[in-house]
DNA sequence: TTGTACGCGTTATCAC
DNA sequence: GTGATAACGCGTACAA
């Protein structure tokens, strides 16, 4: 009765001489179901090569299986880091992902999200930053009825759907080792305004200073926004300061590339004349030159985790998934002593 | 009737007093149709925010709307490239983005394949290179019934399922312009095996050499996989020979930026003592230092294309979406003539 | 342990 | 132009 070619549970239940219910039974791994009729009809469904339907199933149990990723994320190796985060935690499920990126500076923005979300009515939202650290985001999904699990860089929300990473200890840790060896003029890059990410970040940034008494003039404050680009032009300012600063500190690696870049330009050499640290360890870190000592962050294993409490059995309490990242600082050779 | 919360197209029927096939006809713009009942209809759907569900519609019309991204190419830049391409050939469209990273040196990549589009049955897929230049996979497509359209560097199907570039053309052309510079030694660092872009790509430098009576050692030629490390290593042998080459050419960024990190690390200038070119045009070309001579690979467009071609209703004959593009050589500051 | 009847929300057929 | 009615393929009460 197929007319597309493809067998249907119909015919499974026909040639095996079940039910369809039979058949459901066995697809779902009924606990009750006689052992003999079980491999009779999986024995059906090989030599058929019965393939259950999914549109048909996620209209019968009213919910599908996809699992949304949405991002206005400037960075690709971030967002290529969170895709294969959550693909490792979705592979071996029934469970596919798919890509939504949304334009953070639309006026429609939240209005795109809620067509998306309606439309689709995905199985769960995985909520990237900066987006996952706009609230009304986050209530836009709760409002129609969507799970879904920010990621951050602080805890924005329950911990069943958040995951966070520590970026202000962790910025604080790297301040404090520019400052153990010996730096005491160091800039500051920023990331862009409403990114909770960018304000943690520059919090850790200083409160190091602080603890360490230095103090942080305006002339060595810059903003960016997580650009290469953005990282050169801030860079340029910061080295125009009278004195130079020994030290930058750039919230994200992207731009730290850039401060490299403007040092060169202008004949100054790292780490002789400028120490320089990132923030993300993305592949770009390892491969400036020199090798730039940066915060590793773990975004991956942060989208890994995000996706298992999205598709968790609410129900079944089985182990938790953590909600709290660490990140830590890595050590390369764009840090140095300063010279003076 | 409702259990979901949702409105269905019964509620809106009832509502506006008519059977739902009227109002199926109105989502459907169905061309025979009252228009004061399509504008009362219109009216109630607007009031009770009635959207069609995805599902249904998809068990009905026996196929979804789901685009599938078939992948495993080692650039995240590159990739993010191709689904920004694909997004905008599907924004505004009701068509989803799914995204299907596989195994290339898994034995069981094509199985998978398989299981993804049996179990999903994607509307299409696009396959990227270089899964898309194993024939294998795309006769997997065809035999399972799979509308698919490939991206490669040599025009491998017919031009409704083939979007190309002429990466030939365009290595032939850069490796003109070293000569012209007065390289003699030249270097090239070429992709792996079994990647049709790879060899189009050795085939053109081989050709632009051949043409200008310039010979290629052994010592001269080492393979990379598209990687930065690779590219690091790769040079590191060429640059052991002797005499040293004056120039390399590299069948990707990546592995360029990785020669001119080894070309840094043994105290070379670049493009003093080494000319380097690459080739995608990725961000990395213009962030490294110095800023790398490459060729502009149209990725993005041609995902666009692709996407286009997949979607595309094969009875409306509309524009027809081009099958070839060409890649072009962008000049920066790492190619400058031999000083010797 | 297995089968029957029906619902999920939509589109297609074929009358009127 | 419009409306009953039957698919589409699968899951679930409820009955047997």
């Amino acid at each position: 009765m197929q007319r597309t070619g493809q067998p249907t549970i119909n015919d499974v239940a026909r040639v095996a001489g079940v039910s369809k219910k039979t058949v459901s039974r066995v697809i779902n791994r009924s606990p009750l179901l006689g052992g003999e009729t079980r491999a009779r009809v999986e024995a059906v469904i090989a030599e058929l090569g019965y393939v259950p339907n999914p549109q048909a199933r996620a209209l019968a149990l009213r919910r599908n299986f996809l699992i949304g990723l949405v991002h206005d994320n400037p960075n690709a190796q971030t967002v290529m880091n969170v895709q294969q985060g959550m693909l490792e935690a979705l592979h071996g499920t029934e469970f596919e992902m798919v890509v939504r990126p949304i334009d953070r500076g639309s006026a429609t923005m939240l209005e795109d999200l809620k067509h998306f979300l309606e439309r689709q009515r995905p199985y769960g939202v995985l909520l990237m930053p900066p987006v996952s650290e706009n609230d009304l985001v986050a209530r836009a999904c709760a409002e129609i009825g969507c799970r879904y699990v920010r990621m951050g860089s602080a805890m924005l929300d329950a911990p069943e759907r958040m995951v966070a990473s520590n970026d202000r200890d962790a910025v604080r840790a790297a301040t404090a080792y520019l400052i153990d060896q010996g730096h005491r003029r160091i800039g500051l890059i920023g990331g862009p305004h409403g990114f909770r990410s960018a304000r943690e970040r520059r919090g850790g940034f200083e409160e190091a200073l602080a603890q360490g008494g230095i103090s942080l003039p305006r002339s060595l404050i810059a903003d960016g926004n997580y650009t290469f680009e953005s990282g050169l032009v801030a860079a340029e300012r910061l080295l125009d300061a009278v004195p130079r600063p020994t030290a930058i500190f750039s919230c994200n690696d992207e731009m730290a590339a850039g401060v490299i870049h403007a040092a060169r330009q202008r004949g100054l050499d790292v780490p002789g004349d400028l120490s320089v640290v990132g923030f993300d360890d993305t592949p770009i870190a390892a491969h400036v030159w020199p090798p730039l000592t940066t915060v590793r962050w773990p975004i991956a294993s942060m989208a890994r985790s995000a996706t298992l409490k999205l598709i968790a059995d609410p129900e079944a309490d089985g182990v938790e998934e953590p909600s709290l990242f660490l990140s830590t600082l890595i050590r390369r050779a764009s840090v140095a002593a300063p010279s003076d």
